[in-house]
DNA sequence: TATTGATATGTTATAAAATAACAATTAACA
DNA sequence: TGTTAATTGTTATTTTATAACATATCAATA
């Protein structure tokens, strides 16, 4: 199973029509696999608990690259006997996102693995209103006009949400 | 009544124990009146209605400039008779929204009054966690590090989400 | 100004997303 | 092994948002 993706980390998604165009191809059986391994490392060097659920619940934010919602993954769970009742999702997603593994989507309600390996930096995402897809990239808000301007004004941001909504290149040609 | 603001737009709250510092500060009372005077303007010319429902909800959400939950405002509808019910709410803010009088905050599931006179810009907000104080600034997605990236990627902007959180000036003092 | 089509509001009901609280279980460590 | 801390199971509820349809109001024009 192939799926494309960009160096910045633009993702293909299994959803509706969308052909990728211009991306790199990346071997997606070793993609999950190298991920969760990661977490695996990450999680025994800082004295984590990388439990079951935690883990399916990565496996399954890798699976399709795609950004989803707590309970369309609590409804897999809840298929493999793994959790039945919305914090089950909930805590699991919490713990991800924490430590990095994962990011919360705010506009779309959803959560999205981490494309990054490094751990901990600040994530912008590109959002295709038309089909869906995710690309996640850096924010880097201290080097931004944001920064600037809230440096500026004595703010001190310690987290940013760079949410990014428009048409991906594929819905850009489907659209002309 | 004073409110206090500094020229990227960081708004005093009323809740808490927050004190402005370092800030200009701006004539609240003729602050209200101009913004909803400007709105009743633009409504004009592009033949909008400005509907006394539309206009109490960008009065409240100027009123101390602060965010405000869709069920915040409606319990301040239904106490004045204007509406009792959500969709009444969403309708008046969905409007506001939709043509520049306010923006939505994503990270709070919140409304704020639009504290700049050009309409369809799009805003970046620095929200202070400790005191949940908002400053509305300019994003300007297509001039910044992800504007660059989205470009190189053809990935088509049409809207950001750029909300910036951390401490304000006030509350990093208070914790110092 | 009476007709009429579009826009806006009132209302009921429900969906979707998230969390509080506490019990039971499992892991970590002395 | 016993003790504590962390995690998971479970019930119930809260918060946020929308669908659907009835009624009212507005705006243009016949
Ligand atoms: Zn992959
Ligand atoms: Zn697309
Ligand atoms: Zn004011
Ligand atoms: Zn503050």
């Amino acid at each position: 199973m192939l799926f494309y993706n960009i160096s910045i980390g633009f993702y293909a998604v299994a959803s509706k029509s969308m052909q990728p165009l211009g991306f790199e191809k990346h071997d997606h059986a070793t993609c999950i696999s190298d991920a969760v391994e990661r977490a695996d490392a990450v999680c025994r060097d800082s004295g984590l608990q990388f439990t079951p659920v935690r883990r399916r619940v990565l496996e399954i934010l890798l699976s399709d690259h795609r950004a989803r919602g707590a309970y369309e993954i609590l409804d897999i769970l809840r298929n493999e006997g793994l959790g039945s009742q919305p914090p089950v999702a909930y805590r699991a997603l919490e713990f991800l996102v924490a430590h990095g593994f994962a990011h919360r989507i705010e506009k779309l309600n959803a959560f999205i693995a981490c494309g990054y390996s490094e751990h901990n930096h600040m994530p912008a995402f590109l959002i295709c209103r038309n089909c869906g897809s995710v690309a996640e990239t850096d924010a880097a808000p201290n080097r931004s006009a944001v920064g600037r301007i809230a440096k500026a004004a004595g703010f001190h941001i310690e987290r940013a949400i760079v949410e990014v909504e428009g048409l991906c290149p594929e819905c850009q040609e489907a659209e002309a």
